[in-house]
DNA sequence: GAACCGCTTTGACGCGAGTCAAAGACGGTT
DNA sequence: AACCGTCTTTGACTCGCGTCAAAGCGGTTC
């Protein structure tokens, strides 16, 4: 289902913002330089998609690859018995697979959400001329993987509590990306999204925070808001545990 | 500690099934063209680790990434409270990271291992000559990525004895990558290991192992090998779990 | 305003997996 | 052989989280 154009009223109020976090070492757009800027320019189409929609990831056959430039995406992976998110999408990180292998992408917008769209082809074509977009390609692979181990361990051995705070902290952390000390978090997942993240419950993830808002450690002034009253015992929640940041391939 | 030398014996009688399983579409020097290959060979340095012995991953300041021949590591990820695995790496695959940001890599050998190893520097420069290279080394990223967020739908949702079949399943995939059809596994993981990679205790292994081979879906004849006895049921237990095959980024 | 709908919260209960502890198995050494 | 240390197996118990069920918000529609 098509936006209606790229300069509809909400989201446009939302773009500066993003652009602040656009700081992101991960960008496909912010590491390469004015001539690499153009050819990419040349082949990306800006894509809006509303909440909740999937992002289509092939245009005839061909598939793409997206940065995002403002908004929150999931990347679900679906098996038999419904789907899980593996991962969160914020701006200056990169959608799809530049191999078009068997890519059965699955992205679901948490968030109105813009992002440039490139064919796989294309894209290749450019990478080709142009070293070193290869190079923010591989830079954004390794990025995601990074990520993608970080989940890894916070789901696999911690307790609710736990998660659910390392959540809240990484989503601090990411969504910030630039602006100072963003305590008011703007979530635009429900429970039930949080929970397919954490691989938990609805339930247990409502309990956990209204746990953490009773010890006045949050605050959850409305559905979709939680503030991070005091942060240094939540880092202390997950702090016994803290992962020495490591970026390893594979 | 250094290993002895490149011809120790009972290394090199595991180098036939490894170069076997080289088939994987995913190594750094099976994927290029023969003047790429001469380049890397220029600046490759042939390592062989003991098994249980850290990978050193950076040597004079200077981050290596390395190129695994034969053998499996793993990729370990250590906070406060002790390390938790999060991958595992097969021969064709590859460890390190290109760019040497804080690369705090932790890889053990879970086997002897032998792996091509190439400064960080050296590694980049070839990549610059030849975009062939750089390209091999996006795939690696990715697939790494891929199986990354295999294991998060492994981990995050599955129950005990799910983990573990879909661990044997997983293992028995990425093992033989060439030899027909491997349903007798030699692990070189013990119980402790493979626990630390599925977030789940020793004791829960051993029981889920055990009733698996009480249920007659596989046997232990010796403390290291499993055989897969039947493994069209071991299949359906994960199966109707069965992930779309996706390789998406981030 | 009242009536609906989806989301969240809260409670009660049962099961699965972690933990502690002890007893086997296996491999290596002398 | 008999010893030892390491790894594995088994048992008993506890507790956290999933599940089922019902009630409490918001937000939207008429």
């Amino acid at each position: 289902m098509p936006f209606e154009g790229p300069s509809a009223a909400p989201v446009s109020a939302a773009r500066p913002a993003a652009r602040a976090s656009a700081v992101h070492f991960c960008g496909l757009c912010d590491q390469v330089g004015e001539s690499e800027r153009r050819a990419l320019r040349r082949i990306g189409l800006r894509q809006l998609i509303r909440s909740g929609d999937p992002l289509i990831c092939s245009t005839a056959g061909d598939a793409i690859v997206g940065s995002l430039t403002w908004g929150v995406l999931a990347v679900v992976r679906s098996d038999g018995s419904g789907a899980q998110s593996v991962g969160l999408v914020f701006p200056g990180e990169i959608v799809g697979d530049p191999f078009g292998s068997p890519a059965n992408a699955a992205v679901r917008a948490l968030t109105d959400a813009q992002l440039c769209t490139f064919p796989r082809s294309a894209l290749e074509q450019v990478s080709r001329d142009y070293p070193v977009v290869q190079r923010a390609l591989l830079r954004c692979a390794l990025h995601s993987l990074s990520e993608a181990r970080r989940w890894l361990l916070i789901i696999g051995r911690q307790s609710a509590r736990e998660r659910v705070v390392a959540f809240l902290l990484e989503f601090a952390r990411r969504q910030r990306a630039g602006a100072p000390s963003g305590d008011t978090l703007d979530l635009p997942l429900k429970r039930g999204s949080i929970g397919d993240l954490l691989g938990l419950s609805i339930e247990t993830i409502s309990r956990q925070l209204q746990g953490l808002a009773r010890a006045g450690l949050i605050a959850l002034p409305s559905r979709r808001t939680i503030e991070l009253v005091d942060r240094a015992a939540l880092e202390r929640l997950v702090g016994g545990r803290r992962s020495t940041i490591e970026r390893v391939m594979p």
